[in-house]
DNA sequence: CTGTTAGCGCTTTCAT
DNA sequence: ATGAAAGCGCTAACAG
């Protein structure tokens, strides 16, 4: 038997401690507190439990509770890391609706270590009720395994894995389709996309989009494939891209930091932009209206992903079933002064 | 009585699962699964039990343990966002340094929702195990609220907190100094420093490093306050050092998006970098070598500040005494293009 | 070397 | 309207 701690007491209160200063069992202070509909107490006990609780300042121990109802009432969310602007906007995203929905974050980026113990770890370990993995690095079949084991309850997020049946993305190819169109109508008839790896599925579906528009409109589309997609990897695409011949007059950037990468590319390769090339982002930031010259880009609601992403996992938790889904907001596009029209002498085919 | 579950069953095995199928007790499985020094058993049984752990996928419930244990091996981080790449660093850092120790992190940003309650929820209801504040919204006051109830495992991460013991900060005054006197061995007499609000320790810090050098070698020092620190309050700022008569032939910005800021300020307004104005960053940035022009910085270790940030709070948790650290690694300047000798005519005060 | 027992703090029947 | 008791899954103390 321990005593009821006071004020200042340093051992976390517990529910019997409530119950023994307002005098009724450690049961029925739970149900008063969690405002039980089965917790019926006479309006004097109630306030007398409240108070009670207040004075010590209790907070229920959140691993009991999920000892006994076997919820976490907490996510997983697993980054490569907080390089892109793209995975800090969705843990943003993530972080905001999951609270909202009373749930906490558990992060995972797996910059060190094995990156399918980090998940297993968070899932198999029920430190978690669910998993929202927004990481490209894993591999596809790492991935599948891992649901196979735990399907109600991982979701992809920013991709699409065969066999993974829950996901949400955004409108990638539209964004590219939509980058396509602004240059064709400032007159471009030559246009090279610079794009991350293949691996990656986002750069997949934009790459689909931009080639399949410019055969649509009937323009000349050239591609070039960087291995990363950070600033070097756009700074060495600029290059690339202006090794074609004939060269572009425009090209189109598969991330936002490969836009910037190549705006430094064509200015230490002594090709104005927008005078002599057009460079367009596929992804919008703050950042684009302090560059020289200001970046036009494609915008794309990557908050909204990670709102998305929580809410189709809490489906799943409830027993809902997997579902595909794509961020219903389309993408916008945004003109600064990176793009202009084709530069005279260079406007036909 | 449930019976064990095969490979194919759904609910999570438990520790009396693995015994049942091993033939033995769930303590010995637990001694022998946790490489417990009192959990001698035969080589034969070892096998059986890691054998029958394995074939159902056992993982011990962290909720059980924590319970059991009153140690969540959990972490809180709070951060006011992924805004700044500061943050981006220091969440980076105290991850891989957690994840090296065993420990997990939850993440609260308090994008939403009332910090302190955010705050109060990781620690008081026994989510994690300590707590590391990154955040300088959290009014000092509040967090000194925090820190009398549970002063064991509260550290503050990049600023000091009078009343908190445990901190962890870098040399901000010596980053400061560095730049001054780089850019007076450049031959710059009259120098503008333009900082973020004065409510954060690090720019009250930085700040006085840049007033104290700047009287210490005799050149003329303004300074500026922005109520921000991003792109926007350093492209504002940059119109600010330039109101002050006579203009500064070098600018100390002090973060690196408000150097960004500055760059795109200082264009705007006419202002030729380097030629007319050196422009010298506090913080460092892969995103530097890109700008135009390549943008000088003075570093400072931000990931080491997470790594001490999670040794400092895990010695606490072990009964430590608090203390303020300061990381050892000193600040180093990158010279770039964004600084070079002061302009003709002007070298003279 | 292995088993028994108790209990971490909470919620949930089931009684009263 | 309130209480008693059981049990979530784990570990530690103590027996044997």
């Amino acid at each position: 038997m321990t005593d009821p701690p006071t004020r200042t007491s340093r051992r976390r209160p517990t529910l019997a401690d409530v119950a023994a200063i307002a005098g009724v069992d450690s049961s029925l202070v739970s149900r008063v507190l969690r405002d039980d509909p089965r917790g019926f107490a006479s309006a004097e006990t109630r306030d007398r439990i409240v108070r009670a609780a207040q004075e010590v300042g209790y907070r229920a121990n959140a691993a009991a509770r999920g000892l006994r109802n076997a919820r976490t009432m907490t996510l997983g969310l697993l980054l490569p890391g907080f390089s892109s602007p793209v995975y800090s906007s969705i843990a943003h995203g993530v972080e905001e609706r999951a609270n909202e929905r009373g749930y906490g974050i558990v992060l995972g980026t797996h910059a060190a270590g094995d990156p399918h113990e980090t998940v297993s770890g968070m899932l198999m370990h029920g430190r978690v009720d669910g998993l929202l993995v927004a990481s490209g690095r894993i591999e596809d079949r790492e991935l599948r395994r891992l649901v196979d084991r735990v399907p109600q309850s991982v979701v992809v997020v920013n991709r699409q894995v065969r066999g993974v049946a829950a996901s949400v993305v955004l409108q990638d190819a539209d964004a590219a389709v939509l980058a396509v169109r602004h240059l064709v109508q400032l007159g471009h008839r030559r246009i090279c996309g610079v794009f991350g790896p293949s691996t990656l599925d986002t750069m997949v579906r934009r790459r689909r989009g931009f080639g399949e528009e410019c055969r649509r409109l009937g323009v000349e589309a050239s591609t070039v494939e960087m291995a990363g997609r950070d600033h070097r990897a756009g700074f060495e695409g600029a290059r690339r891209a202006l090794d074609r011949t004939p060269a572009p007059t425009a090209v189109i950037a598969g991330t936002f930091p490969m836009a910037v990468g190549m705006l430094a590319g064509m200015h230490t390769a002594g090709v104005a932009v927008p005078g002599e090339m057009s460079v367009l982002s596929l992804h919008n930031d703050a950042l684009a209206d302090y560059l020289l010259p200001r970046l036009s880009a494609v915008g794309l609601p990557t908050e909204r992903l990670g709102a998305e992403a929580v809410d189709l996992v809490l489906d799943l938790i409830d027993g809902g079933r997997p579902r595909r889904v794509v961020v219903p907001e389309p993408p916008r596009l945004v003109v600064r002064d990176s793009t202009s029209a084709v530069p005279a002498g260079q406007d036909r085919l």
